[in-house]
DNA sequence: GTGAAAGCGCTAACAG
DNA sequence: CTGTTAGCGCTTTCAC
């Protein structure tokens, strides 16, 4: 491949104007930057990024880190991280930590090693005590997405607590006493903050506060429909239950469809993430729907903006979903229920 | 950030004895390594990639091209491509195309100009003309992977028309003549060649070869859904449909709803690609499921073993994907149909 | 408006 | 077994 030489002894210059032309960064001849672009057109020249990081002492490169390509979640979130950090320059390079402390360690410090300009990370459970405080250590601009940790650094968020004791609310007023939560992994905050929103509302309407309504899903589908196979089979199963995130909906489902019982008929049902097919599936689901574009935006804007230098305190931004009220909860049949009983006199 | 030359100081060695023992690439005295081991940790010293990339001549990163990361299809790829390039030392750096030849013709020259070692492409419509020879005149590796151009290169793709074929082949036997065909994005090799498969089954068969048949769902949802709208509200509907890729399923089934047509009573469907819910949803989806674990695994091969020198003619390779017999095609309504016409004396 | 030259942090002969 | 040194291809003062 062509190098900077090249071109400039083809267009009769020195390299510097080469360089210069390249990235107009001072003035130069007409006549000469013609003879320059040409040179470089006739060579095919291509400007080498690896010496030019190396020479300025910087990429334009973000490591992004997150826990599971294959869920479309993060598919759609990465898409819009690297549409966003595309338009303005830089490259992405991709990472998978598998939710796994000791992979994402691995990954990061590969990240690292490339020198990328800053860091976009999904943290896994303890990052907060190893791989957050080694990036920053290395004074990498890092900001998390999706779970937050008590690391002191940038983070963007969805507000989970709120939206789920919504989803109980409603359930309760639905009627139901007896509602199970499908919860994910133990350590992440997104489990935790949602599982405290149920919490927070079985407590507040008096509901049943059987810990068996508490169901280990691991923030994955097949460990989702074991725990809810087990817990619906019971004589005394839950009515109700709300899924604290999408994988797990899909387990929850699954061993629903096993058990025969159907939704929201035998058993109302809510969940947390929206699918693309949501409105297709019968019935329709009753989710809480994140918005990862904008959670996308707000971290790179974040993220170019420590790697440009700025300094204030960091910040956690809350982005918050939206209900899309369908028909899983029941709501139409608990209408329709209502309407069979006769009205008090 | 610490550089070799301060461990060389720390430790009292020189930059080549430290980057000996980095690498492992000459015998170095049990002492004076633990010597330099130790200044390296207590300097938190971690290797430059950049400048060890340029000092080389070439990276451990290889640029992944594809054109839409939102769908799921493509997010299993990517996965699988980065867990096996990343299992023997190479980053990946994304790229969308859009499925855009102009975007497709920026993002690959930005990987260009990072240096990648190798490149993996899902081409957009005309790649074959123009970014693939630009990538291959500039010498870098390069890998087609889920459609396939007439480009002199290696590439790895499904097997297209036949499992289509098998799908028609399918209807037909279940008394179906009027079948439709939602298909994708024109100029797509997958387009063309699973089109084919549908052409050649209904010309076997003598199937209605009305032209109106085919529907323009470029490959997307919206357009899927407006065409079989448009198709499926006439009287002479068809009563059977193959859809070509997974994103048109869904369109499709969101018109197939809208108009109140039920799937397989009113028209059985049959698709190309699976989905994670596809055994879940009501009917359940009879669908064409490709092996995308082994075709990321093979393009990888296939691509550092280029980059490793191998000088072979370019190959094509064809992934063969499994039929998912489910419900959506009518079998079991066929069967009770059937059941209930007296058989003939 | 243009060029010379000193690095950037590392690798890899080559020498000892 | 270890050190010296010449690059890798570019950016960026500093001078003219």
């Amino acid at each position: 491949m062509a190098t900077m030489d090249d071109v400039a002894r083809l267009a009769g210059v020195s390299v510097s104007t080469v360089s210069h032309v390249l990235n107009s960064t001072r003035a130069v001849a007409p006549d000469t930057r013609s003879r320059v672009e040409d040179a470089m057109a006739r060579l095919a020249y291509r400007r080498n990024d690896v010496a030019r990081s190396l020479a300025q002492r910087k990429t334009r490169t973000v490591g992004v880190a997150i826990s599971a390509l294959t869920n479309p979640y993060f598919g759609t979130l990465v898409s819009a991280v690297n549409e966003e950090l595309g338009s303005r320059g830089y490259a992405v390079i991709l990472g998978d930590t598998g939710d796994e402390p000791g992979h994402e360690a691995t990954v990061v410090e590969r990240m690292l090693d490339q020198r990328v300009a800053g860091l976009l990370l999904a943290p896994s459970a303890r990052a907060g005590e190893g791989t957050v405080p080694q990036v920053l250590a290395h004074g990498v601009p890092l900001v998390l997405v999706d779970r937050h940790t008590d690391a002191d650094c940038d983070q963007v968020v969805p507000l989970n607590r709120e939206p789920v004791e919504d989803l109980v609310h409603h359930l309760a007023d639905l009627g139901h006493t007896r509602i199970a939560a499908v919860c994910g992994m133990a350590g992440l905050d997104t489990t935790t903050e949602r599982l405290d929103g149920y919490r927070a509302v079985v407590a507040a309407r008096g509901l049943d506060e059987d810990p068996a309504l508490v169901l280990p899903g691991h923030s994955r589908a097949d460990a989702a429909e074991d725990a809810v196979l087990h817990a619906f089979a019971r004589p005394d199963r839950p009515s109700a239950v709300v899924v604290l995130n999408n994988a797990m909906t899909i387990g929850t489902l699954r061993a629903l469809d096993r058990l025969g019982l159907a939704v929201p008929g035998d058993v109302a049902l809510v969940c947390y993430d929206d699918f693309e097919w949501a409105d297709l599936f019968r019935p329709r689901l009753t989710a809480v729907r994140q918005d990862l574009t904008t959670m996308a935006r707000r971290a790179v804007r974040l993220l170019l903006g420590r790697v440009a230098g700025d300094d204030h305190p960091p910040v956690l931004e809350r982005i918050t979903p939206s209900l899309q009220h369908r028909e899983s909860c029941g709501c139409r049949q608990a209408a329709e229920r209502d309407a069979r009983v006769p009205a008090r006199p």
